[in-house]
DNA sequence: TATGAATGAGCCTTCATTCAT
DNA sequence: GATGAATGAAGGCTCATTCAT
């Protein structure tokens, strides 16, 4: 298993291809063969199974989007510009592939059954990023004591995933990283005045939705 | 497509458990069929074929948090109260019914196959309520006047889907609906503090990502 | 079983007309009950599977082509007469109802499988019919001495329904009955010429074909 | 569609030999397979599906058929021998093999469904052969020159058909080859003496059915 | 290493038939 | 008698995986 690097990309290459052309579930080793230019039993020479395919791709997408966030937020002077380094690196490196954007978003949830510590991993690598960039910005003066860094997380990735998301079904036409400015923007600004602020602390509550559609 | 309401039903409600398990496709007719306690025929007098489920499920889920999601905008005095209850109300629907939160996240990537128009719908909801919550609160003054609206849809879409994704991921344990409020408060004064605010408009502009992981 | 007549024929004339577009067996008990416009399960108050159907078409049928055939060789005069009425009126019925020509024509095969005395009799009949107009023929002097009925039979039969088959395939917008003279013609009067009759005797017999296709 | 052409004929072989104790629709791949002696996947490599296995022996049965006949046609003198020639190796080309024979003439109406030029090839054939050979006797002095070519063949390739059916369904025990002269015989002189003859030109139209039967 | 023909388990789907109403 | 919803056996077809070459 994986001795020729060449071919093993080759492989790999193709299948994230295939994969966000047709969804995971609905490629075949034997199209993803013809892609890469080999024979179907080659592919098993360097994959255990279909699955290792996946596996094997979110492993390396997970360690190069890794790589690339870390080093994005150690060339930023304060915090914010930090953030705006990992959210703008965030953006660039899933615009660079589209494909590898498109599988990394869709089979997330395939991800979740195959694989189970590289992703712990990544999000224990965007907890700690995080984690820092909020103590930093908070020791700097630029950033709230009083978050919740979880949260702080989820909001983060989950609207960068979304605006790539986005990106993604609208056809991958506009630029991407340039939305890292205006997100960051709201992040820290968010989208109230100082009179919207006030206004937060006194929110009443006043329903409750617990229907059952299906 | 026969019309006993309640035999579709508990099909629907086997399909969306045996989905939200298994994955939509790994599940079987058969699972399904076993869990509605009917024969796997049956199934194929009120659905045209297992992709149908799925789609009906979409409509169906789609219409019903829809229809949360107006009347909680509705139930709000003021801009910021009314986006506390959308974001409530949001969490509340999926944390009553964890099965359908689990499909409706894991296989977005498939209603983008097969259905088309329920989806666009769902996100023009969205965009919908969004967009006058930032006209009305500009007008209140709770909230900035220069905002890219599509982009605080997604900010606060994907926010939310992300809390939900973690919470279904975490094993459904904490309460998903007291997130709002933190939720809400990062939204409107986000994570920076006023100084924090006047550094964001200065961030320089350094680096480009473009390396290729597979 | 078969009280209602109404209601049988209804059924059994949807079920050859069904046949005649689908084929036997690309057709459903339900198109049938469709178009007999009765519920699926009253069919089987009538016939006692899809099978039967068929069956009981094919007696029907032989049963009212037989009386056709007997009918129409009563009423000629002269051996040749009965043979050109004979052929006349099997022409004549299969034209006067195309969906039930086209079934008898097409599952024949089905027959073989299905029924066995009935065809049988068809055949018997028709055997019965020819050899007496042969024998009639041949005391009248109309008719050589020296003939094999059996092949004689074989000829009658074979080319009227070839007659009946192009009919069907090309749309059934030609007069049928108005074969039956041309028909008869060379029935009776052969292709060839008196040189030509005498050149039959003497066929050198040439070569063998025992190739296999498959 | 591989193209090993050893278990391309093994798989054909095996086909047309179920197909001929069970009929087409009554067959299933796996009895195919099986009697091959391969898996059912494997069946797959070489025909699109079910359907394809039928379209594939016509094509080929149909084209040696072609060749036969050609062949036999050049091999005679006169126009009777090669008449006679071409209606012996008819019967010979369909006793030499059984199960080809007995699939050819029992899904004919299959054949309609699901081939188109091949079959009009093959009426083609046969229409061309005869229309040169009745040609060619009426120059030759031997047919007569007031012919329906388009009956003439519909009489020829009826009665052959027939006389195979009856070959197969009396058990394919008598010797079909041997049926070749007396059938021609027939075909060119007629069943009629000349007396017969002077009768048909006299026949009196008398009646018309038009009866329904279902 | 590389190939790709062969395998066969597994799944979706159809539809003849039944039976409670 | 009439209905038609429900059944479930059966079959066509796919495709991940293996293995002889």
């Amino acid at each position: 298993m994986k001795r020729n690097t060449d071919k093993y990309n080759q492989i790999l290459t193709a299948a994230v291809k295939v994969f966000a052309e047709k969804g995971f579930a609905q490629s075949t080793i034997a199209q993803i063969a013809q892609e890469a230019g080999v024979a179907d039993g080659t592919i098993y020479l360097y994959f255990k199974n279909k699955d290792d395919i996946l596996v094997q791709f979110y492993e390396r997408m997970t360690e190069h989007v890794s790589e690339c966030f870390y080093k994005a937020v150690q060339e930023g002077a304060t915090a914010i510009e930090k953030l705006h380094n990992l959210v703008r690196a965030h953006l660039e490196v899933f615009q660079s592939q589209a494909s590898g954007a498109i599988v990394y978003q869709s089979e997330t949830h395939l991800q979740w059954r195959l694989v189970q510590e590289p992703t712990r991993q990544m999000s224990r690598m965007y907890r700690e990023l995080i984690s820092k960039l909020v103590a930093m910005g908070q020791q700097e003066g630029s950033i709230r004591p009083d978050l919740y860094v979880g949260l702080v997380k989820r909001l983060i990735n989950g609207a960068v995933e979304e605006v790539i998301n986005t990106w993604i079904h609208t056809g991958m036409d506009h630029d991407l990283a340039s939305m890292a400015e205006p997100l960051v923007d709201l992040f820290i600004n968010g989208i109230g005045t100082e009179a919207g602020a006030k206004a937060v602390d006194n929110i009443p509550l006043q329903f409750n939705h617990k229907a059952n559609v299906v």
